[in-house]
RNA sequence: GGGGAUGUGGCGUAAUUGGCAGCCGCGCACGACUUAGGAUCGUGAGCCGUAAGGCGUGUGGGUUCAAGUCCCACCAUCCCCACCA
């Protein structure tokens, strides 16, 4: 016999990957009467690096899941596109002085170059990118129904703004205000403190006021507020993108600014955002994340009134009245009476009036102070606490204690009303202000076994029993039978006094999606006399105009502001903010289904039919943001009747990382990997593996490296490991008879059965997402081959059989070498659309079973008995071991355990 | 401070979910084939012990005939959130 070719990968694998292209196969069909499955990877951003082994870890797992699902019948889309707009690029752009859209082509076309090399089987028909008009077009049809739309919290649904219009014209708003006011869930359905109107009142003002108006209850709407500055990349960036007091992709330290920017009204789905989470298959961690993200907490509002006679008559200039009162709101209503003091935080509207003169120096010597703080500082010193007296007083409402307001900036503007009730017997930072102030201290929950009152701190406030002391009516209660049962008899107890009524608070703020820059959609608005203005859906796309130059203006404004002809519009001025590369993310996985559609955004058959996703994946680090506007886009949709589902992404898991292969010591030496990046040089990419080791390799190891949701560093040693079983697999399959080892007794029985159990473990590993286990398993079940080779089996049906399930088994792992193999098997093209072996019950039982026996709790024996002997059998069996008998030592079986299948267990 | 994850050979890991700890691979050692090997093939190996055997899944307890797996306490590492009222 000839010597067999060597597994030369470098020599098949760019001929297929050619073939597959040219033949579009892996197109998925456009419906059909097949069941359908959407797998998905996160939506790469395109970066002038390219890919790292990193990303292939992303990329090859879902890949072979893809190749899988089709041979088992299902249509299957498995698309790719690119995140093109967004910093990176721009600021690439302007270092390099080359234009976007250039680099734009430039780095997508290189990430496709490699997602082939690596013989990726994406769908290519259906490739879409961010920065295409034809895809940012239907981003701005996206963003005008949002505009168009409020949050109707009697249907708990978005609708149109006209109907809302209707009934202002009609009705005025009070009736909606005062049903967001009563049911506490909706609290994010309208901008906070937006005043009712008449009808009357409505249908007298101004088209402009009008719109200034609607902007309340706008979806997408525009708003002065504080906002962070990133002072390098010149440009706002959401809370969400700011981390310890730096910004998120610069890692400059941000300022405050206050602009007017644009939102969207994501806090109006607050609630449905967490209800529906119960409808996922998510990671449990991940699904943890969104509700802290969110951050739902019940409690009440309780007013306390200004008590500053006195101030008032000093500085009556400010407008102080006996009306006036700070509005607080408390998880924990029940410890009212235990309220000594109040804080406001430095920016709260009523600091200026309740501050006395005497205090003046001191409220504004601090407020300047708390201005200037980035978050970084505030953080940095958070364990002592500082705070200015304003020299003013407010009443307890339950008890009429006058009581002092202070200012600290413990407390955020951000959360809540800006204000708290101090309840320093029972809150560990209240109480570390206290001591610090001299304030007073006042326990109203006295804990178990505890007898007298403490001035001290007390622990009763988390223990959750205690009983309420020095609260009034609420006095005797037990906090411990049902801990919300105090806090319902307190709610009660405010609202008839007319103090205070319940409330729900939620952290999620209005997501700032406006951006100064010039790489990004457009925003389709224009700045008229009537305000702010939509562009109508026709007039779309707003395209981006071409530009010399990206740099952002010194003053905030996007570059797009320098241009006359995009700006200066017969209507008037175009907005010149973009949005942020969020937008493009929270909905391309729909544009998938119907990705050339230039008359809608998708037709609506395509998107009910793929939609929605059965299988996302990608890294952990977009647990937060991207999913939760990508759920809330879809809820907006679904309000709008435009798609028919409510969660986007049935399924999620996410990848761990992998880290660079250098070893580090850190100054206490102790062994540590960095993440790979270009800047310490230590990148490993796909492309270089591949040429070294071939795609096949690459894509086992990537497989093989470890458990999938694991931080591992990588190992280019693993690599070759998984090339040499791929290469016994070729020569198993084509050259059986060559080196032959040692005969051994495996019989065509046991061949068959290993064969059938590794397709039973591959399918129950792959589905759980366990990849390393799946190659494992086909090293076994091909060292397997090669032992039945040498037991003389090769050439049987059985073994005929098995060389079959081998090489179609291998085609999702190794598709190039699969499909050279059935080629040279003398098949017919292409092993990628053969059906998947079937997987045989029967084979997989055996004749006998070796069952182990421990005595005493330790393993003394195996015994081999016939798989349908009974108990009784099995025991005897076991009792009658030379080395269990030994091991027995001459005394009786006190008790005689047999576990089905798995052991037997002699106590003596 | 809150939430989550992890801890098994020299290394990456596995263990049909309470039933033989260490599958598969890397690295290592020895051997074969070779002019040669960073190729290939074979053999070996958790640790201690010549062996019989003993000990072993971060530590300490517990439940059980049986614990990597369940319960309690603790230690270590990592991730996320965080003065959130």
């Amino acid at each position: 016999m000839n010597m067999a070719e060597r597994y030369s990968p470098q020599d098949i694998e760019t001929k297929w990957q050619r073939r597959w292209e040219a033949d579009a196969l892996y197109k998925s069909a456009s419906t059909g009467d097949k069941p359908k499955y959407y797998i998905l990877d996160f939506y790469p951003y395109p970066s002038g690096e390219g890919m790292s082994v990193g990303h292939a870890r992303n990329y090859v797992p879902t890949d072979v899941i893809a190749r899988y699902y089709r041979m088992r019948g299902f249509n299957v889309m498995h698309p790719i596109g690119f995140d093109a707009f967004g910093l990176p690029t721009e600021n690439a752009a302007i270092k390099l002085k080359k234009n976007p859209h250039e680099l734009n082509e430039r780095y997508s076309a290189n990430y496709i170059r490699q997602y082939k090399l690596m013989g990726l089987s994406y769908d290519w028909s259906r490739v879409i990118n961010s920065a295409h008009d034809n895809y940012y077009r239907w981003t701005q049809w996206i963003f005008l129904k949002i505009f168009h739309s409020w949050y109707d919290a009697r249907l708990n649904k978005a609708a149109p703004i006209a109907d809302l219009e209707a009934e202002l014209s009609t009705q005025g708003s009070g009736a909606i205000l005062d049903y967001i006011d009563r049911n506490a869930e909706h609290v994010g359905t309208v901008t906070a403190g937006t005043q009712p109107v008449t009808a009357a009142h409505w249908n007298a003002m101004s088209r402009r006021e009008k719109n200034e108006y609607l902007m309340n209850f706008r979806l997408a709407f525009r708003s002065n507020s504080l906002v962070w500055w990133d002072p390098v990349d010149k440009v706002v960036v959401a809370d969400e993108e700011v981390e310890n007091g730096r910004a998120w992709r610069s890692g400059a330290l941000v300022e405050r600014k206050t602009l007017r920017q644009w939102y969207f009204r994501i806090t109006a789905y607050a609630e449905r955002l967490i209800n529906d989470l119960d409808s996922v298959d998510w990671p449990e961690r991940i699904v943890k994340m969104q509700r802290n993200w969110i951050g739902k907490s019940e409690g009440a509002e309780v007013e306390f009134k200004v008590a500053n006679a006195e101030s008032r008559a000093r500085s009556s200039d400010s407008g102080l009245g006996m009306q006036d009162s700070i509005r607080v709101f408390t998880t924990r209503p029940d410890t009212l009476w235990g309220a000594t003091f109040m804080v406001l935080s430095p920016e709260h509207g009523l600091v200026d009036a309740l501050t006395t003169p005497e205090q003046r120096a001191a409220v504004d010597a601090y407020r300047a102070m708390a201005k200037g703080e980035t978050d970084e500082v505030r953080t940095a010193e958070n364990k002592e606490k500082t705070g200015v007296f304003t020299g003013g007083y407010a009443i307890n409402p339950v008890n009429g204690e006058r009581i002092p307001v202070w200012i600290a900036d413990y407390v955020l503007t951000s959360y809540g009303t800006g204000a708290i009730m101090a309840v320093p017997a029972h809150d560990q930072r209240d109480f570390d202000f206290a001591r610090k102030f001299g304030l007073p201290i006042v326990e109203v929950v006295r804990g178990p076994g505890e007898s007298k009152p403490t001035s001290e701190w007390s622990a009763a406030y988390e223990e959750k029993s205690g009983v309420m002391v020095n609260s009034g009516p609420l006095n005797g209660m037990s906090t411990g039978d049902d801990g919300k049962a105090c806090i319902r008899a307190a709610t009660e107890h405010v609202a008839k006094l007319g103090v205070g009524q319940r409330r729900v608070n939620y952290r999620i703020r209005a997501w700032l999606i406006s951006r100064q820059r010039y790489w990004g959609t457009p925003i389709p608005i224009i700045h008229t006399d009537d305000g702010e203005v939509s562009m109508d859906e026709s007039e779309l796309p707003l395209r981006l105009p071409d530009v010399a130059h990206y740099e952002p203006s010194q003053t905030g404004e996007s570059p797009l502001a320098g241009i006359p002809e995009f700006v200066n519009t017969p209507r008037g001025r175009r907005e010149t903010d973009t949005m942020a590369t969020w937008a493009c993310s929270s909905w391309y996985y729909m544009r998938f289904a119907d990705p050339h559609n230039d008359s809608r955004i998708f037709d609506p058959k395509e998107l009910n039919y793929w939609l929605p996703v059965d299988m996302y994946v990608g890294g952990a680090e977009h647990a937060v943001l991207h999913l939760l506007y990508s759920r809330m886009w879809t809820k907006v949709l679904y309000d709008a009747g435009v798609v028919n589902f409510i969660e986007p992404f049935k399924a999620l898991r996410n990848q761990g990382m992998i880290l660079s292969n250098q070893k580090k010591v850190d100054e206490n030496g102790r062994e540590y990997y960095e993440k790979m990046s270009k800047s310490k040089g230590n990148v490993i990419t796909p492309d270089e593996v591949a040429a070294e080791h071939g795609a096949d390799a690459l894509r086992g190891y990537e497989m093989f490296i470890s458990d999938f949701t694991q931080t591992v560093p990588w190992n280019t040693q693993g690599v070759p490991g998984v090339r040499r079983w791929l290469d016994r697999v070729w020569r198993i399959v084509l050259s059986p008879d060559e080196d032959k080892g040692a005969p051994n007794s495996m019989s065509a029985k046991d061949l068959r059965r290993v064969a059938h159990l590794t397709i039973e473990r591959y399918e129950r590993d792959l589905v759980a997402f366990s990849f390393n286990t799946v190659v494992s398993g086909m090293m076994e079940f091909t060292n397997t081959m090669f032992k039945a080779r040498d037991a003389g089996l090769a050439g049987t049906p059985e073994w005929n059989e098995a060389i079959d399930i081998l090489v179609k088994l291998l085609a999702p792992i190794g598709p190039h070498v699969a499909e050279e193999l059935w080629e040279r098997m003398g098949h017919a093209y292409s092993i990628h659309q053969q059906r998947w072996p079937k997987l045989d019950p029967d084979a997989i039982k055996s004749d006998s079973i070796t069952i182990p026996v421990q005595v005493n709790g330790k393993l003394r024996d195996r015994i081999v008995v016939a798989a349908d002997a009974d108990d009784a059998a099995i025991k005897a069996a076991a009792l009658a071991s030379e080395n269990v008998q030994k091991f027995m030592e001459g005394k009786s079986a006190r008790q005689v355990i047999y576990a089905k299948g798995r052991m037997v267990s002699v106590v003596v």
